[in-house]
DNA sequence: TTGTGATCAGGAATAATTACCACTCATACC
DNA sequence: GGTATGAGTGGTAATTATTCCTGATCACAA
């Protein structure tokens, strides 16, 4: 009988969704890679991408375009929002409700067929306002 | 007598301004040196990049790092919306009202000193929504 | 076992961006 | 007008993030 061909569970892929849950951070696709490496020091960086996009692509984790030029990953695939500090990069989840009316409101604005949103703060972490008090940046 | 030393106009600056404030769509820097390149076909795209990042440090222009791999830029620099078509990854205005209270909720529940928000809407454009009508995408 | 397709590691290739550097240009001052 | 100075430029090299490619390996079913 066919069967219907399915992802297979293994071990790097477990690994990395290990790994992944593990922090409350949103890593980039390299921080996941050493965080993996740690427990399999021969795994590619090339497997490390390739399974972050396919679990991403079946829901397992969400995938994040935020803004800065990488982009992260986050094991919590119940849809929330995100701030990122301006000086570290550092992105953090915002426990706020989601505002569900937007969407509507957008469609019938724009031409486009909408999907989804994503709010995104931007601000000063805890650690980096402490020390922009001391060094300021004008 | 010291005079403060000032971001001269040059014409590669103004071209770029004027450029980009031809369109409505947001360009990546790359497209905008597609578009100077036609008036100034000399110029590099090392200065594109350049004064881009310098006149967005400035609020001349306003610096989009939305998702996808690129960033964009948009001659509008009052604060406004974005949406990004999923499947040609075109970046439009949506035309709804800031929501000017977010921001003092987000700061209520987060550590985070808040400077700024963005909302980006993700679906598709007319074009790729008529497209996907016919090309089922699964 | 053995064939098949999914998956792997490692490295090469690509894309976007930034850094570097020698040269040019505008300006201020003589 | 000449010229020193620093901002700005163009071309190229380097960097960064990501994707692609290839041959080897693995899991499973016949």
């Amino acid at each position: 009988m066919q069967h219907t061909p399915q992802m297979r569970l293994t071990t790097q892929r477990q690994i990395i969704l290990e790994e992944l849950g593990k922090v409350t951070s949103h890593p980039t696709a390299n921080e996941v890679y050493d965080m993996v490496r740690k427990r399999l020091p021969r795994i590619g960086l090339g497997t490390v991408y390739r399974n972050l996009e396919l679990m991403s692509d079946t829901g397992m984790i969400l995938k994040l375009e935020v803004g800065g030029t990488q982009k992260r990953f986050d094991a919590t695939v119940a849809p929330h929002y995100h701030i990122r500090c301006l000086s570290c990069g550092k992105v953090d989840d915002v426990d706020i409700p989601m505002i569900s009316d937007i969407n509507r409101i957008a469609a019938d604005k724009s031409k486009y067929q909408i999907l989804g949103h994503h709010i995104e703060f931007t601000g000063l972490c805890h650690d980096c306002s402490s020390v922009e008090e001391k060094v300021s940046i004008n």
